[in-house]
DNA sequence: CATGAATGAGTATTCATTCAT
DNA sequence: AATGAATGAATACTCATTCAT
């Protein structure tokens, strides 16, 4: 038991310090020493947890964004009509963004960058179903303007990625207030006029 | 002059080569051996345009961000009312961003990634100001909700890098009903409510 | 033991590479890659034990100069009398010159060249001072002129790099006779007269 | 005549710039368009004048040593006795290394490192024939020790190399009274004791 | 499991030299 | 004669990966 939480522990590091490494250097100058050095493990060591750098990365990804839907559900729940429930969910994207703002970054970098493979790209986009599924009903009920999935994500959501980046540069602060008319206008942008 | 015209040539063949290595490969995996082979010019060449390849990369940044500006805002016009002046631009940019998706691939992996120099970014950014300038009208004649240019920016420019994206992985094809369904949700986020 | 020995074992091949193809091509025309083979280890595996070729160059260069000085100073005790020291330390540097000729080339290239940093340039002096010690001696006893140490030096001990340096040239062969004479024109050099 | 003499003027500049370059980054560090940029021509000019840059410092090494045999013996006569011929020829010596260091400096450069060719350096030292004719007599005349040219040069002549290269280092200023030591030095270590 | 040492294959960059003008 | 642009062949140095311990 002990020796597997130190496993696990060790992996976590990995992870960690690849996400602070890509994050402020990108991926072309984070060398697997400076990962192992960080995770104050021997360059070695990684190659027992990930079978090369690519691996690692992958690998990273994919509980990066595991852990962004996860939490991004938590505390959604199917009865919810289909306004509370977007709102639930937003709110709770909007959270990570803006306070998982490391893991958001990484992810962001991923995403607009041929450094994750495309097998584990599509692994890290199937999490996002219970929100596809709310948009379905939204949809059926004439809640929702009738957009593909890539639409009402572009507006709707993709939006906090571009928000989370430019605080992170320190150009801008959202307090409450913003976040307040940014889902506002995530709403209007995709909510079916009457 | 016909010398001119040849050095001309290659900074433009180098650009070109890097911008569809890097979109392909991204940074890391871009020598300038595979630039200066695209090129079709000698690696040493490329010293004689370039200081490093960081600043090959940077310069890069700069002349297509700039491009992008002039065609963002080469038919539009102050004396255009603000509805229409933002319409005239959000279709230039659509345009851009989907006909020169090489180019837009670009900009999205340098404004996601720490691969460019702080100065060059601040540099690209300049070019935007007829659009802020214009939301600065609208927001005096409430038109135009009165947010900040980021969260105007976030919501009804910034989509559009998502769709590109995403229709360049083959996800979706944007044709033109989908292009107003865009303006539309871009517009109705911005817009200020009667 | 055994790792670390090899370790050892190592580093003194690289040094012995170096100063072998410097001595015969110039530093200039000495790379990495060819110091590497003739030590048996690849290029990587300098940069384990040197950071670059400047500090492999210069501390080669205290390495050999600590062995000279050690060399010189080996057999000498200051209890003797100034002339009798100044003849055993002459002697044991006369013997190196001419016995160990490659490190003694080494020296008088780094000597006469800015391959050196100034720093261990500095570093390598230092350990003459017995030397001094026993000029100091010899000029408060009134056997040694009162001139300075780089007068004395440069008539007492320097030309035996010049010597050597002809030598290796093959232009001339030093042998017992010529030691003797070489001595004599050292010492009639820096004696004082009655 | 105009034509001829601005080549000659760029030839001079050029080796110029090389003894310039070479003194103080070393010939490992000193490129062709260095030099050129030195002697402000363009680097296909330097291979008007020189096949190569072998022979650029080969030449520039025989000039310079030319310029330096030439100056040891201006003032000196073959009419003049020994002890004064020498003196004369030692004190033009001791003059051109401690006033024209640069040229010095080179010439220790180059005298110490597999940097010239040996058939330029066999050139190089042709021009010394006075000195050993010089010596030559003093021997027959028993006022001179019968030691080998290249003793006596160790002796009498070399150390003012070594005297050159401190003072250019800065570790020693050589003034009136000591080069009259030194002279002493130099001929009491080669005159014949009678 | 864990590691530090070792490395081969690369990478950015430089440089002596050439060539079209 | 003179040049600036161009380049192929190096070169110092890095890094993902392996292996003996």
């Amino acid at each position: 038991m002990a020796a597997l939480q130190k496993s696990i522990d060790k992996r976590n590091a990995l992870i960690n310090a690849t996400i602070d490494l890509v994050n402020n250097d990108g991926f072309h100058a984070t060398p697997m020493s400076k990962i192992a050095k960080m995770a104050c493990v021997s360059p070695a060591t990684i190659y027992l947890y990930f079978e090369n750098k690519q691996d690692l990365v992958n690998k990273t990804y994919i509980e990066v964004k595991s852990n962004y839907t996860a939490y991004a559900f938590a505390t959604y729940d199917e009865s919810m009509s289909v306004e509370k429930g977007f709102e639930v969910i937003w709110k709770r994207i909007a959270d990570f963004k803006l306070k998982e703002s490391a893991h958001a970054m990484f992810l962001a970098q991923c995403d607009n960058t041929p450094m994750i493979d495309e097998e584990s790209r599509q692994e890290g986009i199937k999490h996002l179903q219970p929100l596809l599924d709310l948009w379905a009903r939204g949809k059926k009920e004439g809640i929702i303007k009738p957009l593909s999935d890539y639409m009402l994500y572009a507006y709707s959501i993709n939006p906090l990625s571009f928000l989370m980046i430019t605080q992170n540069r320190g150009s801008v602060k959202l307090d409450a207030k913003e976040l307040d008319q940014a889902f506002e206008a995530a709403w209007s942008s995709i909510k079916a006029c009457k």
